[in-house]
DNA sequence: ACTGGCTCCTGAGGGC
DNA sequence: TGCCCTCAGGAGCCAG
């Protein structure tokens, strides 16, 4: 499930692939996403270059001359580069052809993921336009949570999981920062001490940094550890429901807060 | 202005 | 062994 770390390890590696090259064509074969994937994604983009693979929270922004795609990949997408005579496979919705050689190729069995038209002013996009800063800048800080925080009731957990508080904290990371953090994820987060305010800005740009830097986290990746060099984010709690806290031993409990599963130990986050 | 609930979709996993 | 049921999850949207 790509969060921040996952999105952003994807734009790294297709960047350099895709920028200065010109799109040929674009190929669709499931249109029925979350949303319609707009028409103007084929009626603009071929015949232009592409100047830009940015990203903003979970979206990265294609951008041409002729405007910007927006691209989510939802809970189970991938966007990869494949060899342009590679034949699509189940749930490879779309390609974007290049004119190097290289197919870019969205695939999203569950169709979560969504590919809209932007124009050329994507950051007043209505889906983009009310998004909170980025967790990683300095705009993302202890004062400004205090900020959004006060007078909320709102448990802490879908708070931190709110794109218009701060984009890009999932479900895996919301769960581990209060972990590292020693926060209940069900404690109001008007109540939160400034103390506990300025552990948890801390350990969410940890966390998001560390698995960045590692080449994003999901549980799958636990079992693929083929590269000695590869040091997968131990995850300390999600999924761990019943197995013991890393650091004292209590089990890990599991709760449904804001429809959500989380995952935590009532010891270490009382 | 907030808050909580619903919804999309399909693979995975548990139970019988 | 195999079928069926439930669950998971990002985030927009809606209702209270």
């Amino acid at each position: 499930m790509p969060e921040l770390p996952e999105v952003e390890v994807t734009r790294a590696a297709l960047a350099p692939l895709l920028i200065g090259a010109t799109i040929t064509g674009v190929h669709l074969r499931i249109a029925k996403l979350r949303h319609p994937i707009s028409s103007e994604i084929f009626t603009q983009l071929p015949g232009n270059p592409i100047t830009a693979l940015d990203r903003r929270g979970k979206y990265l922004l294609l951008g041409t001359p002729a405007g910007t795609a927006l691209i989510h990949l939802g809970m189970t997408g991938h966007l990869r580069s494949v060899p342009a005579e590679s034949l699509p496979g189940p749930y490879d919705h779309l390609d974007i052809s290049l004119d190097n050689n290289t197919t870019v190729r969205f695939n999203d069995p569950r169709r979560f993921g969504l590919m809209l038209w932007a124009g050329a002013k994507p950051l007043t996009h209505p889906l983009l336009a009310d998004l909170g800063p980025e967790p990683l800048t300095d705009e993302f800080s202890a004062d400004y949570f205090s900020r959004k925080a006060r007078q909320r009731s709102v448990a802490v957990k879908p708070f931190i999981m709110d794109a218009k508080i701060v984009v890009g904290i999932g479900n895996i990371y919301a769960s581990e920062s209060l972990f590292v953090a020693g926060i209940n994820p069900s404690t109001p987060v008007g109540i939160l001490t400034s103390e506990q305010i300025t552990q948890l800005v801390s350990a969410s740009k940890q966390i998001l940094t560390t698995a960045i830097n590692h080449g994003g986290t999901t549980p799958e990746h636990h079992v693929n550890t083929d590269s000695t060099d590869y040091f997968p984010l131990r995850l300390a709690v999600y999924q761990r429901h019943g197995q013991p806290c890393l650091t004292c031993g209590t089990p890990i409990q599991k709760q449904q807060i804001g429809q959500r599963s989380s995952f935590y130990c009532p010891t270490c986050q009382p």
